[in-house]
DNA sequence: GTCTATATTCCGATAGAC
DNA sequence: GTCTATCGGAATATAGAC
């Protein structure tokens, strides 16, 4: 029992970095084995297969991301703060692992099927409070009309596609790798101003 | 000279739906022959390899999606329209192949150096009459300070996540294909709707 | 627990008949 | 040009010594 936990918690370490990285078909155990300074054998000795230790990463980054994230969307906040936590939040969790958005969407896409196991307790996520404060806002006459389904998919697709898409992004652009970084650092501040600005009424119409 | 055309054409059809659906270290050349109806043995007859083969279809759906989207972005037309022109050509591109964002985007992540090869001349995406036209809307008031760098990325976050996301996204929500294929659509009409909004100062405020 | 060595499977690529 | 058969390498997985 020298270093059972230690070994196994590095193991997980480094065999996320190359999941992350590469993908899962991507990915080769040989170069797990090297990142962690050990021997393939271990990783089977650990996790019975690569399948295995897949899951356990996929789960870690799944749980990661999800949870925290979702959960500011359902709180008793105005709607203001709670964008401005969520996108606090996920640019906190994205920033330290820039690769998790594109690593969760190509796993899902390659198997949309292994998801609900993955989920805590196979739960969608909740977003009656979310859509309530939208009805009031529109009601009121302060928003537009826009369903929860669409605000929520416009607010994840400008938190997460910027660095989903960086590469890309950056070839199309040329823009450099500084110079994105600081306007991924912008789009922080930025994001719950637009998502306001996206829906708000405008002052002299009523 | 039996079918040469005819069967380049067809492995090159067949190979894209492998590699869109799988990128290119989840495509296997059998799962490419059998989808053609034809032998291994012939992908290699007419491209040598399957770097090669992959080339041909990731160079075809970058100029498929690129040149044609971001040529709307360099007119000489008022910037509302030229939002509408851009995203009304994205959804007719990708509303016919829907895994070509995901595709693009994964392969670029996997390979950043190959793309410069790929795009037609290696010539960047040019933004210089949208900025100024941005430029003169916040000059006159009209908008508020954004660069064209957040624009276009916001631009194409909106366009391009929900697909490139849509089965973890659909997992999340618990979205139905039919309603998600919807909202999709919806989205061609708001987008354009949303982009304005984004960046307009509002009425009461001058 | 950790290693080396080896078995096993899979896949890209080629040889050669038709 | 298209096929069948096979090679050769690579990657996962296992056996067995320490």
């Amino acid at each position: 029992m020298k270093e059972e936990r230690a070994t196994e918690e590095l193991i997980l370490q480094c065999a996320e970095k190359v999941f992350h990285r590469s993908g899962f078909d991507g990915a080769r155990m040989q170069e797990i084995a090297d990142e962690a300074g050990i021997n393939k054998a271990l990783l089977h000795y650990y996790f019975r297969s690569k399948d295995r230790l897949f899951d356990a990463v996929f789960s870690a980054a799944v749980s990661r991301l999800v949870p925290p994230v979702f959960s500011m969307l359902n709180t008793q906040k105005p709607l203001t703060e709670k964008i401005a936590d969520f996108v606090r939040q996920y640019f906190m969790t994205v920033m330290e692992h820039p690769f998790l958005p594109g690593f969760i969407i190509h796993e899902m896409h390659r198997n949309p099927a292994h998801f609900r196991t993955v989920m805590a307790g196979g739960r969608f996520v909740k977003l009656d409070r979310l859509q309530q404060q939208l009805q009031e806002g529109i009601a009121a006459g302060c928003f537009r009309e826009i369903s929860v389904e669409q605000f929520m998919l416009n607010l994840f697709s400008l938190c997460a596609f910027p660095f989903a898409a960086r590469n890309a992004m950056q070839a199309m652009t040329g823009i450099g790798d500084d110079c994105y970084q600081q306007i991924l650092e912008e789009r922080r501040r930025l994001i719950p101003v637009w998502m306001i600005g996206m829906i708000e009424n405008k002052g002299g119409k009523a």
